[in-house]
RNA sequence: GUCUCCUUCGUCUAGUGGUCAGGACACCGGGUUUUCAUCCCGGCAGCAGGGGUUCGACUCCCCUAGGAGAUGCCA
C-alpha cells in the first residue's frame, strides 16, 4: 500500500519552526518513499481563524520550495481538503457515533463549564475535567433541554473501565487506562464545528492516511483517538508522535522566544537552505557525522527509523552558523539580488537601482560576502557607503595606544598620504602606510583604526583600501577632514 | 494535583552489551591578518543518581530525581 501522509496545520498564527519541522518530516518521508503528501487546513475554530494565517502557510511552503500533492488549492481525490468545507460530514459521523452509544449530547453551558474548573483548580487535587453530568440524562430530561433550545454539543463516551493500549511506532507500547483519558471530550461544538479530535479522525480515515505524524502534545488524547477509531471500526494508521522543539527555556517554542515564525525569519534574511537544513537535524539525524543537507538530499535520504525520541532545544546560533554556510555558497550574483531587497528597505538605494548604485553594490560584494551570517547584516556591513557616518563620540577613534594628539597626527598623516592613493596599487599603498606608520611609532592596525571610523563610523569594517576604492578617495577625503574637524573640537 | 512521555558534552546529536564514548554549534586558546569576518590548528566539556541482570553495561530491567506535555465548545 503506498504511503499517504498530511501535514494538518490551522490557520490561527503564523507558521512556527515547530510546525514547519513537522511538515518537512511529513514531505520528506513522502517523497523519500514515493508517498503522497497531503496539506490539510483545519479551519475548524471560527474565531481563531485567521486570513493572513492561511496565506502565510502557502507562503512559507512556497519560500521554503515544499510541494503538496493533494491541497485546498490542488485538489485531489479526497477533496475538500479545507475543513470549514466539510462540516456536514463531520456532523453526520458525530450523529453515527451517537446513534452507536460512543457519545452522546451534552447541554451544559459555557458557564457552568467554566465554574466547574475553577473548583476544581481550587481544589488543586482529584477529578479534572468535564464532571460528565450530561452523560446519564434521561429521555425525558432531554426532551425538555430540546424544547427549551439548549444550545449542545455532542461529547465522546470515555468507557469507564479498561484501558487502551496502542503502539507508537516511535515511542512503543502505550498503554493508557480508561479513567485518565480527557473525560468525554467535546467532538461537535454548538457551533456546528467539529474539533480537532473528531475533524482529524474523519479525515486521516477518509483520505487514507497510512501514517500519521504529530508533535508529542498530541500524545495524551491519542488513546481517545484510538477510541474513536475503534467506535468506527476503522483500520487504524502508523502513530509517530514526534519529540517536541523548545525554545531555550526549555519550553514549548512559543512567540515569547523571539521570532519564530518562518515569515519572520526570511525577513531577517535567513536563507530557505539554512533553514531547511537545520530544522531537519531537529530530532533527526543521518549518521555521526554528516550535517549538510539540501533538500534534495533530505527526499531521498529521510528516513523515520533516524528519529529522535527527546525533545531538542532551538539553537538561534546554530541556525545563524547554518546561514552563514549557506550564504557563502552563493555566487556574487545571487548575494546581489538576495541582498538588494534590504538595502531597498534601508532607503540606500533607488528601485530600481541606478547605474551608479549597481556599481557599488557589484564592487562591495566580494568585501562584504563571507561577513554576512544573515542577509539582512549589509546594512551594517555596507551602510557607509550609501550614506555619510554619525560620528559621535571622540575615543571611538583613539586607539588603546594613543592618545587624541597622537591620533590627530595619525589621521593628518593619513590624509596626506591619500592624495595620492589612487595611483599606486593596493600592495604600494599598504607599504606607504605601513612605513608611515612606522615612521609615527604606531602599529599599523592603531594608525588605519582612526581612517577606518572616519570612513566607515566604526571601528569593525570591510578591508580599508578596497572600501576606499570603493567610495572613492575624493569622498573619503572629505571625511577624514570631517573626522579631523570633529576629534579636534573641546 | 493527576496522567503520559522524555533523560549521552552548555546546545543538536552518533551510539543498539566489549568504543580512548565520535561529530557539529557555542565557548576558550593559537596561527593567518590593516579591524571584523573567513580559513587553519588545538583545547575544554557528557552517559542524571541508585539498585539489579551479565564475565562485561551509555546500551537491558526496576526505583528515584529532574524536565516537558496534556488536563478547553484551541489545535
Amino acid at each position: 500500500m503506498s504511503i499517504r501522509v498530511r501535514y494538518a496545520p490551522s490557520p490561527t498564527g503564523k507558521q512556527h519552526i515547530g510546525g514547519i519541522r513537522t511538515a518537512l518530516f511529513d514531505y520528506f518521508f513522502a517523497r523519500a518513499n514515493n508517498g503522497t503528501f497531503i496539506l490539510r487546513i483545519e479551519d475548524t475554530d471560527r474565531e481563531r481563524f485567521h486570513k493572513d494565517a492561511l496565506q502565510d502557510i502557502y507562503d512559507s511552503f512556497h519560500w521554503l520550495g515544499i510541494t503538496w500533492d493533494e491541497g485546498p488549492d490542488k485538489g485531489g481525490p479526497f477533496g475538500p481538503y479545507l475543513q470549514s468545507m466539510r462540516k456536514d460530514l463531520y456532523q453526520n459521523y458525530a450523529l453515527e457515533l451517537i446513534e452507536k452509544g460512543a457519545a452522546y449530547y451534552c447541554y451544559c453551558t459555557p458557564e457552568r463549564l467554566d465554574s466547574l474548573r475553577n473548583e476544581q483548580q481550587k481544589r488543586k487535587k482529584g477529578e479534572t475535567g468535564y464532571d460528565r453530568h450530561c452523560r446519564d440524562l434521561t429521555e425525558t430530561e432531554r426532551k425538555s433541554l430540546e424544547e427549551k433550545g439548549t444550545a449542545k454539543v455532542i461529547r465522546l463516551k470515555i468507557p469507564l473501565e479498561g484501558e487502551v493500549l496502542f503502539h507508537d511506532e516511535l515511542l512503543g507500547d502505550i498503554k493508557t487506562m480508561n479513567k485518565d483519558i480527557n473525560p468525554d471530550p467535546v467532538l461537535l461544538k454548538s457551533d456546528g464545528f467539529p474539533t480537532y479530535h473528531l475533524a482529524h479522525v474523519v479525515d486521516d480515515h477518509l483520505m487514507e492516511i497510512t501514517h500519521i505524524l504529530r508533535a508529542q502534545e498530541w500524545l495524551s488524547s491519542a488513546p481517545l483517538h484510538i477510541l474513536m477509531f475503534q467506535a468506527f471500526g476503522w483500520k487504524l494508521p502508523k502513530f509517530y508522535h514526534l519529540p517536541l522543539v523548545l525554545g531555550n527555556d526549555g519550553h514549548k517554542l512559543a512567540k515569547r522566544h523571539g521570532s519564530t515564525s518562518i515569515t519572520e525569519f526570511r525577513e531577517k534574511g535567513y536563507l530557505p537552505e539554512a533553514i531547511m537544513n537545520y530544522v531537519s537535524l531537529l530530532g533527526w539525524s543521518y549518521d555521526d557525522s554528516r550535517v549538510f543537507f539540501s533538500k534534495e538530499d533530505l527526499e531521498q535520504l529521510f528516513s523515520l527509523e533516524k528519529l529522535n525520541k527527546a525533545p531538542a532545544v532551538f539553537d538561534f546560533k546554530k541556525l545563524e552558523w547554518f546561514n552563514g554556510q549557506y550564504i557563502r555558497k552563493k555566487s556574487g550574483k545571487e548575494i546581489i539580488s538576495l541582498v538588494k531587497p534590504y538595502l531597498k528597505k534601508a532607503g540606500f538605494i533607488h528601485e530600481p537601482a541606478t547605474e551608479e548604485e549597481e556599481k557599488i553594490i557589484k564592487g562591495m560584494i566580494p568585501l562584504i560576502h563571507e561577513r554576512l551570517h544573515v542577509l539582512s547584516d549589509v546594512t551594517e556591513l555596507a551602510g557607509f557607503l550609501f550614506h555619510d557616518p554619525v560620528l559621535k563620540d571622540k575615543n571611538e577613534f583613539i586607539p588603546k595606544r594613543l592618545d587624541r594628539e597622537k591620533t590627530l597626527q595619525v589621521l593628518e598623516a593619513c590624509a596626506a598620504l591619500l592624495s595620492d592613493f589612487d595611483s599606486r596599487t593596493d600592495t604600494e599603498n599598504e607599504e606607504s602606510f605601513r612605513n608611515k606608520a612606522l615612521e609615527l611609532q604606531v602599529k599599523l592596525g592603531d594608525f588605519l583604526l582612526p581612517l577606518r571610523i572616519a570612513l566607515t563610523g566604526s571601528r569593525v569594517s570591510p578591508p580599508l583600501f578596497e572600501s576606499i576604492r570603493l567610495l572613492g578617495v575624493e569622498k573619503t577625503k572629505e571625511r577624514v577632514k570631517q573626522a579631523l574637524s570633529f576629534l579636534s573640537q573641546e
